[in-house]
DNA sequence: AAGCACATCGACCATATGGTTGAATTTTGT
DNA sequence: ACAAAATTCAACCATATGGTCGATGTGCTT
């Protein structure tokens, strides 16, 4: 009987959590060592449990699960994280498998594929299903956003005006606009309004 | 010792579906006597079951949650529903809660607030958490959207130009205008972006 | 029949937005 | 230190957008 693999659950939704853990620890190579609701106590978990395999939701509060992900792996590198969450914007796949995530699932997918992927991910291999790994594909041929230009961005989603945002950032209407007419040809989009619905869809920025 | 109260699932999230049926099945008053993945099995599971409470998501495939709370309710006016979502779009809310939805849980709410309000709506009450009940008094005063003007607002979170839209719709661009110009007073806002965010904020328009 | 909400259109105007070019400055990486 | 990328700004222009007023027709309710 080999030892059980020891889990960290960081997820902000009370029931989802409490329904893994249920459904987890039925399973007897599986053992769930803790289960937090933020990035915060996420980090803080990982330091004391050291558990083989996290999964973790990239909607957290507090701390976000790619920030997490980066925190926990700067002090232990050989960490390993398996990404669970509802939401597929891609440049969060993007981002949290740069951050040193080994897989990439949703929540949709089947439970087995849930237990397939903690196997996988505890020996130490990448896990990436299909339907992700396309979308990764696709949006290496598009362009990044600068820090600057994101920051411009986030300000169009909020609805605000060019004479706003230069204001906001202490910058001058025209470099707004040299901003954004950047953004809108690395988004493959024509105006402002679409600019940032494709920004809400792909998770460039965070509304609510 | 009374009946078990028997409960219907619609959740398209397998994991999360799994996990609610492993918590509520471990509480003796409960018995899920059936568990689906999109809507129109929700209607046929419900025909065949009968449950006393139904908890359903509200994004779900093929058939919306609203939608199906409809169907049901138009066949079985006594039946009750307890919607349970991780997103409280504002719309939403009250869609679900027009169409006979007798609670509105978020899935971040503590596990007992769930089997409580499993309990008040299988005696027939309504439960509606205070956060949920302030938003829904704050829309009370909001206006509400013609389908016209809806369509429109759809067409502008599609990124689209008056010009495009007039086209698309068979009507002159200056309808258009009068209709944006009505729609950005309804939401409060001042311009077509922001009032392409805040639709897709508040679930008025169904983005992705 | 009268009233009302809705959809339709036109005209006018002020301003915002996006496109283009070119250039100076700062930051960043090698 | 050098090159590349990012940020900053200006001036010009065409067009899109939003604001306002008024008008017409249609369908529904009372």
């Amino acid at each position: 009987m080999p030892e059980p693999i020891r889990l960290l659950l960081v997820e902000d939704h009370l029931m989802v959590r409490q329904g893994l853990v249920a459904l987890l620890s039925s399973d007897d190579d599986m053992q769930v060592v803790g289960s937090v609701g933020d990035g915060l106590e996420g980090v803080e978990a990982y330091r004391l449990h050291r558990p083989d395999v996290t999964l973790i939701d990239l909607q957290l509060p507090k701390l976000t699960g790619v920030e997490t992900i980066k925190r926990v792996r700067a002090e232990f590198p050989e960490a390993r994280f398996i990404v669970l969450t509802t939401f597929d914007g891609e440049e969060d796949i993007y981002r949290a498998l740069q951050a040193g995530a080994r897989a990439y699932l949703l929540k949709g997918m089947p439970l087995e594929e849930l237990v397939t992927t903690i196997h996988a991910v505890h020996k130490g291999k990448l896990h990436i299903p299909a339907p992700v790994a396309e979308k990764l594909a696709q949006r290496v041929s598009g362009q990044e956003l600068t820090a600057r230009e994101l920051s411009v961005l986030e300000r169009i989603v909020a609805g605000r005006a060019n004479k706003e945002i230069s204001s906001d950032l202490c910058i001058s209407e025209a470099t707004v606009k040299t901003h954004i007419n950047n953004l809108l040809g690395k988004l493959g989009v024509a105006d402002r309004t679409h600019a940032a619905t494709v920004a809400i869809q792909r998770g460039l920025v965070s509304h609510r």
